[in-house]
RNA sequence: GCUGACGUCGCAUAGCCUGGUAUUGCGCUGGAUUUGAAAUCCAGUGUCCCUUGGACUCGGGAGUUCGAAUCUCUCCGUCAGCGCCA
């Protein structure tokens, strides 16, 4: 959410913003219109509250003095102010609530170097990394490399869950649990503390982190308490300290975190999208930057460089982007995907994410900083590092060999013994 | 799930019984003093608004009242004990 002093003295920023994304003004000036209701409003039950604070201190001081006739008079010239205050600030909390609900809708401001363009397609390459895999053979898709290795039983999870479910089997569920390891160990090297949060939040918390679309695309609606499963841990971990001035000694505060994330995944369908690749459950390990604004933009490339030195050591070949105007979303700033090339298909898939959400999280959430003249918002940054599901299709669509193995990456093998290739399960 | 205690400004505390508009300390910021630092002293240090001023704020919401941190109801949370449990 943008700061309302932002709609008040630059709402020229909020437009040429929105000119740059292609979208209209109309929720711009019905922000900035409500706003000025509000004022009014505001000042007007403001004027009465005093009136009825200066009344309430005469007779108490009437009372004192023990001029109970005084105190009658007060009394009687008060006596509808109440209801009055009372109903002028219910239609003046009726408008802030209107306005703030619009300006929920209002995107960040981009950063500059985000370039314009109407959906993925018009995403720039910012760079290539490591070797494509070259095959004497026809590479697979990772869908048939699970069924033939028995790795993945998708019919047996779909019976006793659903479609998009999955139970990973075998060495490729070993090869998960690698993964998490050996990407929690890379980053606590670099300096950020392991966290395991919640995997359900309130709406409240919610509300503070995401778009308000996705709670009816994307989260699982836990009843009856009341909670969302989580996305990502991003989501936990940003809005940790949610109502907090935070210590400025503490920052920047860098954490990683590892959770199972839930995702309905409406609407989603394809061809492409079969196998583990898009599945409501999967584990990722997240990195989450919590700091001052000017610092920001530096960690933002700092957490692409970690990606870039993790996927680098798994030694997978793949690309990074950045995105678009038309393909960015509500929250970030800014935002870099890594694609990992899929031999089996023949194309480049989104595997990271990597944004710098600036004060837009930390408005919603209220977590601010002590600055010398003020408190001030925070900035919140997020980037996957891992996510399992994606990262073992990469690896078994990378790593394949002619029989249907798959060879585990050097940096992964002190997991498995005498091990070299992942092996087929027996059932 | 039951019983009880508790929830006050960044942190810690007083005020609650008996209603009259949040005390004190620490931390932080600025100033004085100092060669510098420490110590000391002074001021400031929750949010909002149309800022010589005003309104709001004591876990959230509702109620009683001219007036609520204070009384009542309700919800949430924390802690302790009991019960259940991986």
């Amino acid at each position: 959410m943008l700061e309302m002093r932002m709609f008040r003295e630059a709402a020229d920023v909020i437009r040429s913003d929105h000119d740059r994304r292609g979208i209209s003004h109309d929720l711009i000036d019905e922000v900035i219109a409500l706003d000025k209701q509000w004022k009014d409003l505001r000042y007007k039950v403001d004027q009465i509250r005093r009136q009825r604070n200066d009344a309430a201190r005469e007779i108490a001081a009437a009372k004192k003095a023990g001029d109970t006739q005084e105190v009658e008079k007060i009394l009687s010239q008060v006596a509808n102010l109440g209801a009055q205050i009372e109903e002028l600030g219910t239609t003046a909390d009726e408008t802030e609530k209107n306005r703030d609900r619009i300006r929920m809708k209002i995107p960040n401001i981009l950063h500059e170097s985000v370039p314009i363009g109407d959906d993925e397609n018009e995403n720039t390459s910012h760079s290539m990394h490591g070797k494509i895999p070259e095959f004497k053979f026809e590479p697979k898709v990772h869908n048939d490399l699970i069924e033939e290795n028995k790795w993945v039983d998708l019919g047996r999870a779909a019976k006793i869950a659903g479609s998009r479910f999955y139970y990973l089997k075998g060495d490729l569920a070993r090869l998960e649990l690698a993964l998490q390891q050996f990407s929690v160990e890379f980053l606590v090297n670099r300096g950020y503390t392991l966290v395991q949060p919640p995997v359900m939040m309130n709406r409240d918390a919610y509300e503070g982190v995401t778009d308000l679309s996705d709670f009816e695309t994307v989260m699982y609606d836990i009843q009856p308490d009341g909670y969302y499963a989580i996305a990502t841990s991003e989501h936990p971990l940003t809005a940790m300290f949610m109502d907090e001035v935070i210590e400025p000694s503490l920052l920047p505060i860098k954490m990683v975190g590892v959770s199972p994330c839930f995702r309905r995944e409406v609407g989603a369908h394809g061809l492409s999208d079969k196998g583990i690749w898009r599945v409501h459950q999967f584990t990722k390990v997240e990195q989450i930057v919590i700091c001052k604004p000017e610092e920001s933009w530096n960690h933002h490339e700092d957490l692409l460089q970690n990606c870039i030195d993790l996927w680098d050591e798994l030694e997978l070949y793949y690309r990074v982007v950045n995105i678009c105007t038309g393909d960015m979303g509500t929250v970030a700033a800014k935002k870099y995907d890594l694609e990992a090339w899929l031999p089996g298909v023949q194309n480049f898939k989104e595997v990271v994410s990597c944004s710098n959400c600036t004060d837009y999280q930390a408005n919603r959430l209220r977590m601010r900083y002590r600055t010398s003249d003020g408190n001030s918002s925070v900035h919140t940054l997020n980037s996957t590092a891992v996510a399992t599901s994606r990262a073992l299709v990469a690896i078994m669509e990378q790593y394949q060999e002619e029989d249907g193995r798959v060879r585990i990456p050097k940096k992964l093998l002190r997991w498995f013994n005498e091990q070299t290739h992942l092996e087929k399960t027996n059932w």
